[in-house]
DNA sequence: TGTTAGCACTCCCGCATTGAGAGTGCTAAC
DNA sequence: GTTAGCACTCTCAATGCGGGAGTGCTAACA
């Protein structure tokens, strides 16, 4: 266990380096943290502290820098929670009252606040939504050469597509086969209605259907798209030039390595798949060799009570944690909020999920 | 007008330029193209050009460079086609047959295939789909609680949307509501009809159907929403990375603007809005300050025979022009069979445009 | 035993200097 | 009109040299 006095030079040095991103001093630390003591004492701290892995000194003569392990104990045992102006919340509160209702408007405003109000980047995950199980498909026929295509969930989500018809389809055809539809599919969770599925259920359709061969792949069609669009979480980068105004974003080099990765999607989501609450992932606790010296702190949203996804900023290590953590909280809150205001069953049909 | 030789220097510099960065001297010139005459001729030859306006010299025992106006000379004079390899081919023609319909995705994919087949940004702006005039709209009753609205123009575009209904709402209300929409707003061009417009619309209709306010306006905000989403194109920018290998990109204050650049939207759109066919902005006749040493070589590619789109590249004004505008033709042609293939009618519901 | 002042030592960083190299313009000869 | 030669200019990388910041150690002190 860490002393009371090291603790306080722990925490002072982290604040420090925090603000300047230079080396912190023995000198500069007495001048500006009124530790009481003085810089020799302060001096044999600092040297404790690095041998116990929390500092660390980037060449003989320079002042001592935090170890992602110091990182690491100041999240968790020495940082003050950090309170939001009330500029920087209302800023935040906009998204709730967004006035267009897509999804993507809502993901991609947020994730552009999130590293504006923190100088990181912000990275948003939408929700994934198919969590229910289908409960029916219904075929309208709308006119002439034009049907609607629905179908239901058991949580209470709509699709609707307009299909073009075949000349030479009729009315009970178009019912016997929704019917069909229905009667194969209902039920079933939505993860477990795949390509796979949907072709067996073409195959055996053929047979009875001959006539309707083109129409039948287009119900498929449309109901595989659905559920791809929607089972597909996207991931919305907001901001990502601001982290270039920061001293360990100078090198072009990394920069490049950085950006690529704001482009891999994939990638992007699987790093953001996270533990519910705050997650905090300090330089070498990330895998991938880009983020070494990156931290990523993230919290998780939900909506409809299921359905989750994450909010997060990628920065240095040398973040200002507990103001992140702030937005963060403030942001998760807005959020979800703006997904489930009072007027949430219109919403659902809008948003893009 | 240039002799024949003044021509051949300055093309050669410019491809020596193209690939080297470095200022191009005479004697790199007469090394390894064989121009047939001595250095000191072609240092004649560039001091004339020089003067001329074609070439500038960084400082006085350097070599030369081209700017802006001798990069316009050789786009529009000297510039000889250039043919894509085989596997550059195959590498567009895959977006023809990318299995998802949804457009974000082509154009997603677009976007970064354009990136990496030229080493600079690839743009690609969606195409505006709210091209014709609104037809119809139609309210179906589904059940008990759900309706169906569907918005018909006369270039065979159909929005549907399911709303929910509160609770008191009859069959003949939906019916006479959906004659009087139709009625005030069908012949309209699409972008004729504004927020202001319906505005009007719903006052006027509240007055006849006091017990059904609430409905109507759901109607409005989905038919708003609808205009909205259709009326706005987006853009997506593919690759942005790339430029950062490109030794004019080794400035991170700078790079930092032009990132800054790729999130606004707005003014990518702008910028992007061009004429058909083939465009080059070079350097200064760029507006923006963040590109005075870019270009930006563009294409359109057309929907439908209307609506159209803009692919771009942005890159260093030291850009291999030839190659790019080839990149640039193909992926029209390859955007274009994507978009109205044999099955376009399906595909037009499917698409988010 | 813990704290502090003092001091020698180390290392980075900015600055000026220097020499090599590349390229030019000019002149004179062809 | 073309070319060889040469003096000149300028950049760039390498080198060397304090100044400054910060440390660890030692010895004195409470």
């Amino acid at each position: 266990m860490l002393s009371e006095r090291k603790r306080s030079v722990l925490k002072a040095i982290i604040t420090e380096y925090v603000n300047t991103a230079e080396p912190v001093g023995s000198r500069a630390l007495a001048r500006r943290h009124n530790l009481g003591v003085s810089t020799a004492t302060i001096r044999n701290e600092m040297a404790d502290l690095e041998e116990m892995g929390f500092l660390m000194q980037p060449h003989v003569s320079a002042g001592r820098i935090p170890s992602d392990y110091g990182y690491r104990f100041y999240v968790d045992h020495l940082m003050e929670h950090d309170q939001l102006t009330y500029s920087e919340q209302d800023l935040l509160n906009q998204l709730v009252y967004i006035k267009s209702l897509e999804a993507d408007m809502v993901l991609a405003t947020a994730s552009r606040l999130l590293s504006q109000l923190s100088n990181y980047v912000g990275l948003i995950t939408s929700p994934r939504i198919h969590t229910g199980r289908l409960t029916a498909i219904e075929l309208i026929h709308l006119s002439r050469r034009l049907a609607l295509a629905l179908f239901f969930t058991d949580n209470g989500q709509v699709e609707n597509r307009v299909l073009v018809l075949p000349p030479e389809v009729e009315s009970r055809h178009i019912e016997s086969l929704a019917a069909y539809f229905t009667h194969r599919l209902a039920g079933r969770p939505m993860e477990e209605i795949t390509g796979q599925l949907l072709d067996e259920l073409y195959s055996e359709l053929l047979e009875d259907h001959i006539q309707n061969h083109d129409f039948i792949s287009r119900i498929a069609q449309a109901l595989m798209n659905w559920l791809k669009s929607g089972g597909r979480s996207r991931v919305f980068t907001g901001g990502a030039h601001n982290i270039l105004g920061q001293p360990e974003f100078q090198d072009v080099e990394k920069v490049r390595h950085l950006f690529a990765l704001f482009e891999e999607e994939a990638l992007l989501l699987q790093l953001l798949q996270r533990e519910p609450g705050i997650t905090i992932t300090i330089g070498q606790e990330n895998r991938l060799p880009v983020m070494q010296d990156c931290t990523v702190v993230s919290s998780t949203y939900t909506v409809n009570g299921k359905s989750t996804g994450t909010v997060a900023v990628l920065g240095p290590t040398r973040m200002d944690y507990a103001h992140v953590i702030s937005v963060l909280e403030h942001l998760t809150g807005c959020l979800e909020k703006a997904f489930s205001s009072h007027d949430d069953e219109d919403r659902q049909q809008d948003a893009v999920f």
